[in-house]
DNA sequence: ATGGTCGCGCAGCGA
């Protein structure tokens, strides 16, 4: 089974390249992240055609998180089920796709160390490790795919000597999301890759993906049965180049039965 | 050069 993860920035703008991507990765879970639009607005039919069936939870203009799935979808849960508030972003489902429980999650930017959208940050992967404790066992079989906003270390940035204080690098981030795995996952690319400049994310400006200048934010993370199955992983870049392209790159990971 | 490029949606914010 393949199971792929990619932030999109707006599923409409994006749309041509998620067929095409469809058509030749073949995937059987996608796990989408900045959908930015309503359920209403959600092409489940367009999909459906596809083969694949779909669970959305959006809110219009932000955010956003899907779903895709050609092996069932089984329970969908939108937002976090961890006792507290209501999330007021659209930034996590979770279903039930071929025996494995799979979520789709946007984890919030930060957008500065000293701004409240950090320490929104901070809490939001804490209630991602209360969901998971909440809705899972260990022992499941369990991946939660997307787009973390954090580099799990220094091989994850493409200036890891940068050491001014800055979001997606900071110790708290990283501890945070450390936190969210000590729960019971894997970073199942770093498993199978140990080398740095393999990045998921690049900025439109500056030329960034030319110079190499990225960022590997866009991760799957696997419970111990599902990283121990998990025998091929990848960053598909080749998604990154070419007309109107997402600023983020599709990971997958391939998983025995 | 203190910007650069996108998407949304029609100004300016978020990433």
């Amino acid at each position: 089974m393949r199971i792929a993860t990619w932030n999109v920035n707006s599923l409409n703008a994006r749309l041509a390249r998620v067929d095409e991507w469809l058509a030749y990765a073949e995937p059987d879970v996608v796990l989408l992240q900045e959908t930015k639009m309503s359920d209403q607005q959600f092409p489940y039919g367009h999909f459906a055609a596809q083969g694949y069936d779909s669970a959305h939870h959006g809110q219009g203009r932000w955010n956003g998180v899907a779903v895709l799935s050609r092996v069932g979808i089984e329970d969908p849960v939108v937002g976090f089920a961890d006792g507290r508030e209501p999330d007021p972003d659209a930034r996590i489902i979770s279903a039930r796709c071929g025996g494995i429980t799979v979520s789709s999650v946007y984890v919030p930017n930060g957008r500065a160390l000293d701004h409240d959208h950090y320490r929104y940050k901070l809490d939001w992967l804490g209630r991602l490790r209360a969901h998971l404790e909440a809705t899972c066992d260990r022992a499941d079989q369990v991946m939660v795919g997307g787009d973390f906003n954090v580099c799990p270390d220094g091989r994850d940035a493409w200036d890891p000597d940068n050491t001014a204080p800055r979001t997606h690098v900071s110790d708290r981030e990283r501890e945070a999301l450390q936190a969210v795995c000590d729960w019971g996952l894997v970073d199942v690319f770093r498993a199978h890759y140990d080398a740095d400049g393999l990045h998921s994310w690049w900025d439109y400006r500056e030329g960034a993906f030319y110079k190499r200048h990225g960022l590997r934010i866009d991760l799957l993370l696997a419970s111990a049965s599902v990283a121990a199955a998990t025998h091929f992983c990848l960053i598909d870049r080749n998604a990154r180049k070419g007309t109107k392209p997402s600023d983020h790159a599709p990971v997958f990971a391939d998983i025995s039965q």
